[in-house]
DNA sequence: GGAGAGTACATGCACGTGCATTCAATGCAA
DNA sequence: TTGCATTGAATGCACGTGCATGTACTCTCC
């Protein structure tokens, strides 16, 4: 059972509170975006993570669209599943898919004008929510059990 | 544009700040975490996290199992995701399921030795990678087209 | 210019997840 | 005791994800 020093061990006691800290907030604010964000206005956190990066890559410069590669790295998401969540958005009307005419194997991402509208509506809502899972201390946990039911 | 007042605008900037590190670090030692324990051990994160609370559940009393219902909110995964996990590591002889004498209803999990053993031997690996993705700052992000390639 | 390596995105597939439902057992009331 | 609502867990199903691969395009070197 001696397989630390008691210094290693209260470092690792510590990293262990931290890690489950995060996991703790990650959940409760995942679960409550999801949940909220996907009955008000039909978008998951991820989706509407990709109409942020949009909606700040617009902004200052005027360029109107991103590529696929720039935009995956900001959201976490493997290049496979941003390509479907940007199919669904497309779908959707809120983003649109142009040939990239100075690399044509790229992919100009752009908001539509529904798309803004729809990040702009949502926005509030998911302010909300991380102010209720981040600042405020009730973590729900997640999970059907506990949360969802 | 005037959406906010100036104090409430710097308010909202910290919350995302604060929401973008939880997601970034969620991401990279989550990633980190079912890669290596996954290659290393056959483990992805939520079944380590479960044997953790067996093995937590077994120490000071000598009892030598648990409730689901009590190891599901620990956790953050709905009800059938824990019966499902449980499933799996029972099939990998991890845990064994047996029936609730006092409420016939409820299964008792319990570790088996291979279950112990297994996590003995993943523990070191895992806190390993949680100093290197949380104490350490060099945050690979996730996704294939970042950390998995 | 042509061949081969490398890059950007899309897609087949397997898998883990949550929701809704189902089944069995319990608790309570009549 | 019977009848009914409730609870614990398992399962059908749809869906989002990552990995491996496919397809189209670009780059480099000859």
């Amino acid at each position: 059972m001696a397989e630390l020093d008691p210094l290693e061990a209260s470092a690792e006691a510590g990293l262990i509170a931290e890690w489950r800290e995060l996991l703790a907030r990650h959940a409760s604010a995942v679960c409550a975006l999801d949940r909220e964000l996907g009955e008000k206005y039909g978008l998951g956190m991820s989706e509407f993570e990709v109409l942020e990066r949009l909606v700040e890559g617009c902004r200052g410069d005027g360029r109107p669209a991103l590529r696929s590669s720039e935009l995956a790295p900001t959201v976490h998401l493997s290049q496979s599943a941003l390509s479907r969540l940007i199919a669904r958005l497309e779908k959707g009307g809120l983003v649109t898919r142009a040939m990239c005419e100075s690399d044509r194997r790229g992919i100009m991402i752009a908001l539509t004008p529904a798309g803004r509208e729809r990040y702009d509506q949502a926005r509030p809502l998911h302010r909300e929510v991380l102010g209720q899972t981040l600042g405020g201390r009730f973590a729900p946990l997640c999970g059907e059990s506990s949360a969802h039911g």
